[in-house]
DNA sequence: GTCTATAAGTGGATAGAC
DNA sequence: GTCTATCCACTTATAGAC
């Protein structure tokens, strides 16, 4: 089906979103202008605010889109079974999604402060839906005996900063393939919740 | 001994590292103008380029000293001992430094982005010095057969990252006491580390 | 949908008076 | 050592032509 000329909003916006994630992941929300992320589209500035109504929902839709497909994501991923199985899910479901994402995940976990009061509230839950998920297989484990763990909110914390903390140093092409990073990590989680 | 008026570079100097440590890690370091730091030190913009050449060099500052102060306590910390010894002696120090500084940790571990290229390796250098001090430990615990540690460099990432991630969490004065936080972090590293 | 032009304001940094 | 005044590059966002 023919399309007039100059009109792409169909494939611009992705575009926009796209540049605005890595320059926020390289530079930072308030060192990156919309200058420069219409420059990286092919764009001028002026052009962008038909994608957003303004800078700050940029990077909230960023975030927020982030999050919800962590969750969806999670949703599909949980298995039906006992606490050990469940949070070995949790544990290679966590690097899995991570892994690929590594701009994502620097906004996700950088960028908060520079969210409006409002919509920090709204990412903020989502993060606290996730979390919650890893708690609540965690106090089943210790209901039934089988994870030794004597404060699952501080647990939960503990290990979803250990299994983040990849980002930080995880680069695609490296020594360790990700089967191998989702073993190590997985024995390190066993060992850490049992007695 | 008197000292003339307007002169007060012993005092001003500590004064605008606190007001622009404080400011950066609220609002990061991109978002934070010179004018602000002036503000809260109760100066104007021009006199604060009597104590840095410029704002990089603020920030370099800051994270700089972080790091060597954290080396140089680590340095009369580590403890003489066995494996398991040196790791509690770790976890601890880790925990009793960093909880009382938060703007500091938040501040060392989100502007890395934005220092320049020399200053971020020298910073990198420290990280990394600090880093190596843990995976030495670790490398004499399996060498001594008291760790079950596949990849000591991983491991030393992951427990360094879960530490860490106690600054995410933790308010002064909350539900829990510095001794409790210490008992239940060390307890899931000794477990973490051991068979 | 994209462009150019512009409004209205803020940024880091410097010069020179006191 | 601190002040005021200033330079000028750059910021977000909008208006209106095409």
């Amino acid at each position: 089906m023919a399309r007039k000329q100059g009109s792409h909003s169909d494939i611009t916006g992705p575009k926009v979103r796209d540049a605005a994630l890595r320059l926020i992941a390289q530079h930072g929300y308030a060192a990156v202008s919309m200058r420069q992320i219409a420059a990286e589209v092919g764009i001028q500035a002026g052009a962008l605010y038909n994608y957003t109504p303004d800078k700050q929902t940029l990077l909230y839709d960023l975030m927020r889109g982030h999050m919800t497909d962590l969750l969806t994501a999670w949703s599909l991923a949980d298995q039906k079974g006992g606490p050990m199985v469940r949070l070995e899910a949790f544990t290679r479901f966590h690097i899995r999604f991570h892994l690929p994402r590594p701009d994502q995940v620097f906004v996700s976990y950088m960028e908060l402060r520079n969210l409006s009061e409002q919509n920090f509230a709204a990412v903020e839950a989502q993060r606290r839906e996730y979390e919650d998920a890893l708690e609540g297989i965690l106090r089943a484990g210790e209901a039934a005996g089988v994870f030794a763990v004597p404060d699952p909110r501080i647990t939960t914390m503990a290990l979803i900063a250990m299994l983040t903390g990849i980002s930080n140093w995880y680069r695609a092409g490296g020594r360790l393939e990700t089967d191998k990073i989702e073993a190590i990590y997985w024995d390190m989680v066993r060992r850490s919740v049992t007695a």
